[in-house]
DNA sequence: TGCTCAAAGTTGTCTAGTCCAATTCGAGAC
DNA sequence: GTCTCGAATTGGACTAGACAACTTTGAGCA
């Protein structure tokens, strides 16, 4: 084995990242839906093992450009979705793009206040809250799984008006004349839970975009609590900002 | 060993989540930098393998809860840290939240613009163009690697300018007059090339948290394409929204 | 022609092990 | 006491293979 005098101190390759660049290669011209050769058909052709060209696999399925169907075969992937990221409700953001969305009430319940939620609701520990998971789904393909907490106290009766509606900030701004004028969002990466993976359709450890946005009312009074676990491998967020301070 | 009867159809738990789970029990109330136990251990304890084992444990070390120290160890990983997200220069961004910073010009270099970069800044392919490569450091630790595209035709001379006062936004402003008023940022996850895991002091794919920022200065005019790969293990970004438009 | 079902092919999960690279630490030399 | 150097320990990369789960295909049958 000859080895390249001199070698960086940086940048050491490992193997299986040769097995990514060949593939990104091999996809770079062709449609998504194309069959990329089998597992066990790269493992002879790179003279390497299985476990090696799987873990090129799994990151190029990480990075949103194949595909992989048990039993079936791997493929190249669709293009990644553009997502606005705004302060606005769900189902309009969408629509506007051109996409059907929907939602799934996936669990509406009461619940007690832990430590973290009690501090970002302004309540005791203890307190009672609504806990709401929802799924939601652009042209009827899971996006993204959502929790949300709020007071139950401030707003009594929620859950069946939530499932009339199905638009929560439409049942806060009619039911409760509440409205969010400002929120502070965070975002940060994460990796799918089994539950996560199962409601997404993606592998547990799947690379996972994780939105935080808590929400105030025009008294600054903490509104509700979200994060929502978006499939990293499928959206990118666009935010269009304009600088009113700047230096 | 005991296996849970009549399994969920659902959520499928894999072997290697169970040791995720049992790992994230054992440091929950343990202090950062706290040794765990080494990998080997962890295998004969939980009876499987060390790739399972491995598997685990690179989960959490991208998740930012543990790191690992080759040829010494794995150890409780301090919390993560919560960054601005603001389309101000980098510098005072830092300091103003208590942290040192700096930069380090990796590479400054005119290049022809590729399809892709001729139409984000507005010229033709094959134009001429800076690349321009920076590390972010907060209190010396690498935080983020940079490369920013400009037309070389608009800001003649960039290059030693940007030698000698290092943040950029100050020479585009003093030496050309020219300010970014508007930005469309995008935001999505990758994993980090060999390059950029070397850059950063991680190991090659691990979470990379990619943001894109395109700014166009007050006549609607491209000034600047910037990427910056930052660690997805060790920053949570946080933005501060204001609902101007809601709904 | 249309259906059934078994076989083949593909990805998913896990195991057991080898060798390498970096760090740590103590015995021994000075 | 201090330094050096090698052994032990730890994480890093990779291999070869077993078996399971799912899909596809086509031979055989009605």
């Amino acid at each position: 084995m000859v080895v390249v005098a001199s070698e960086r101190a940086a940048s050491r390759e490992p193997k299986y990242y040769l097995v990514k660049r060949h593939l990104l290669d091999l996809i770079a011209a062709l449609p998504p839906g194309t069959l990329v050769p089998t597992e066990r058909v790269l493992t002879v052709e790179l003279g390497t093992s299985r476990t090696t060209v799987r873990r090129a696999l799994s990151e190029l399925v990480g990075e949103g450009r194949l595909v992989r169907r048990h039993g079936s075969g791997t493929y190249v992937a669709e293009p990644k979705i553009t997502w606005p990221l705004q302060m606005t409700s769900f189902t309009e953001q969408a629509s506007a793009s051109g996409y059907s969305t929907s939602t799934r009430l996936l669990e509406a319940t009461r619940t007690r206040a832990d430590e973290g939620i009690a501090a970002r609701l302004g309540l005791r520990v203890g307190a009672s809250t609504y806990f709401i998971e929802r799924l939601r789904l652009v042209d009827d393909t899971p996006m993204a799984v959502e929790t949300s907490h709020l007071s139950a106290a401030r707003f009594p009766g929620l859950i069946p008006e939530l499932r009339k509606k199905s638009s929560l900030y439409g049942v806060l701004a009619e039911n409760y004349g509440v409205q969010p004028v400002e929120a502070e969002e965070t975002i940060e990466t994460a990796s799918a839970s089994p539950r996560e993976a199962d409601l997404l359709g993606v592998d547990t450890g799947s690379p996972i975009l994780l939105l935080g946005r808590h929400s105030f009312d025009v008294d600054g009074q903490p509104i509700e609590y979200v994060r929502s676990w978006y499939r990293g491998d499928r959206y990118t967020f666009v935010a269009r900002l304009s600088a009113h301070r700047q230096e």
